[in-house]
DNA sequence: ATCATTGTATTAGGTGCTTAATACAATGAT
DNA sequence: ATCATTGTATTAAGCACCTAATACAATGAT
């Protein structure tokens, strides 16, 4: 599994997104067991102090939960991982429009700009 | 003028953006004389120091330039603000179609998103 | 000439994040 | 029963960022 951490930001709340990501998207589907702290640790490359404390913050807001010593779950509950699936798409999308139009672009810009945009990214295949 | 400094990441990239921002969008002109480091400091409520940092990487970056004693100016060089303009809109499109993609959108899905999410947004006048 | 204002530099201290090195209790496998 | 593995907790150190408090040289206004 692949882990982007960059240094402009604190580390663990980069892994709260990304294994968030990794939940909504179905890399971890639903009731799977996640790798120990030990071995996500090793494979995002960062202390497992600093993986402990990003599980343990999605664990409160109830994506995972904890078998004390036989590891870590993702929720079983479908409905919620939808529901911060589209909650996620919903606040990138309010926080890109808010950037475009404190630019100066209106919408009919925007949206021709993302259309001529997604032409270029369809090219790499 | 307003300065929305949060605490997720540093006060002095926040400054960067927000100032690189109101030269974009023209709050502050292309040659027009800024406020000192010590009231935009005060303004942004932010240690002078902080100010000073965020002005420095600008005017490295050739968007500001200054008369050692008599204050800091915006470049004349309209044509390098339009560039920034758009590297900045390119920058936040490419960002927004990754995130979106990664959490499974395609291109149809994220165009029906974002024109519904425009029609809630014009709602506020 | 004097003085307030400009950008700039320096020092010290505090805070949050990260890492490293341990340690411990609970459990599943042997 | 033993042992490796699990999550969890603690302590110490280092680092980047931020603030506070100064200080100084250069310039424009008076």
């Amino acid at each position: 599994m692949h882990w982007d951490i960059k240094t402009d930001r604190p580390i663990y709340t980069q892994l709260i997104e990304q294994i968030q990501l990794k939940i909504c998207s179905g890399v971890y589907p639903p009731g799977s067991r996640l790798p120990s702290v030990r071995d996500l640790a090793r494979e995002a490359s960062v202390n497992p102090n600093t993986m402990q404390r990003a599980l343990a913050e999605l664990e409160e807001a109830g994506l995972l939960y904890t078998h004390r010593t036989s590891g870590r779950f993702v929720t079983e509950d479908t409905d919620m991982i939808k529901h911060v699936k589209n909650s996620l798409a919903e606040k990138h999308v309010q926080e890109f429009l808010k950037k475009m139009i404190e630019l100066g672009f209106d919408s009919s810009e925007i949206m021709s700009i993302i259309s001529e945009m997604m032409k270029r990214e369809g090219d790499e295949t």
